[in-house]
DNA sequence: ATGGTTAATGGACGAGCGTCCATTTAGGGG
DNA sequence: CCCCTAAATGGACGCTCGTCCATTAACCAT
């Protein structure tokens, strides 16, 4: 981190990149986007270090440098996937009006947006969940993105509840984060599993009537 | 008279296995079970021949001997988890009234039933989903699991669409089939994430909710 | 220029992988 | 009772895995 200012630098003085100097924060970089593809493209298993020096056309010897281990670069690519997640999420939400329900709307689209979801992504995705149970390291940055996006909901959902007047159900803000998780979390598998019939649109229609059930005044 | 007792043995007891004689079909599932074993113990990417023949006490050659290869143990073994879902999931359903929302229900609370829905079985499930991707024959399994349970919802959801007469809604029934469908997938994935924090009851109710949404007089 | 520091290389290495087969063992039929 | 078929064994095999290190190359300060 303290090497952004070097990174700058670097990027702003052309004397150096042309013939492919040394770049230790962008090799390092180019080996997490490396193992990201080899999952999507071969799959976990076959994700082997060989493969991965390959594609990032760097030698052999710099998984150890950079990461002390094939172990962890597979939770730095997985720290770095869930990074790139969030980037775009708050990338989409910026500039949004101060309207709960589209507020939540807004969010739901996003994780269903070519962007997030592509074919890429869900493969990774499915990937590293089915590592995760294995490995406490990697389940952890799924966990969080969880967490992050469920308080996000949470909040919102008690702002609506809260403009509804319900305040005699008191799971009602509790029920609809659940269920709006759950439901997205479901649909990135059915992406997985049917690329090809998969519709965004009508993915996200299906969540709005599940909230509409819940909250006929506001969605 | 050493012949009668043999036919008499045969044909009474299938208990032959007191020293340990030759049982290739026992043998067979002995493999497939230890297999599964180990994935929900080790994770897929440390489900090795070896662990799996020691977990199985049996020797080296038998996987090549009855499967032909790892590989082709672990399609097997794929095969085997998804049709055990389907037997527990038929046992839960006989014997029920011909009400077509409480159908709907004895569906969803089997899916998330401790018989269907424990640790072994997500850790499994998300390890099968993590490499299908990269598996056809494996994915085609999952896909079958998939196919067979929406075929079933549509169907009732349907008949339920139209005893409420919403002929207007064409996609009435879709959409709950979808929902739920997507519901309980993510309940099996959050299931796998937060397992302390799981309730099933909750679980249940919050799919019953949505549902009351799309059918008010049915749920 | 020179020396020191750190990035980067790529091959050597042992461990462990999955496959396969020569051999042994068990059981039923001739 | 023996023989033949099929089940079962377990070690040998070649290969690929991930790690590591001796070496080289690039940069910076002096």
């Amino acid at each position: 981190m303290p090497k952004l200012m070097k990174d700058m630098e670097k990027s702003d003085a052309p004397s150096r990149g042309r013939s492919g100097g040394r770049q230790p924060e962008k090799n390092r970089q180019l080996l997490i986007d490396a193992t990201l593809d080899t999952i999507a493209i071969h799959g976990i298993t076959e994700t082997t270090v060989s493969r991965i020096i390959e594609r990032a056309a760097l030698s052999r010897g710099m998984i150890h440098l950079h990461f002390g281990g094939k172990d962890n670069l597979l939770v730095a690519a997985a720290q770095a996937f869930n990074e790139a997640y969030y980037d775009e999420m708050e990338r989409q939400m910026t500039g949004l009006p101060d309207a709960p329900a589209e507020t939540v709307m807004a969010i739901v689209r996003a994780d269903l947006s070519a962007e997030l979801l592509n074919e890429r992504s869900a493969k990774i995705w499915h990937a590293f969940r089915g590592v995760a149970s294995a490995n406490p390291e990697i389940a952890r940055f799924s966990d969080t993105r969880d967490f992050r996006l469920r308080q996000t909901l949470r909040q919102v959902f008690d702002r609506i509840a809260d403009g509804e007047g319900h305040a005699a159900d008191s799971r009602l803000a509790r029920d609809a984060t659940y269920g709006t998780l759950v439901m997205m979390e479901g649909m990135w598998t059915d992406f997985l599993t049917h690329m090809d019939a998969f519709d965004r649109t009508e993915a996200e229609r299906i969540v709005r009537r599940f909230l509409t059930g819940l909250f006929p005044d506001s969605f």
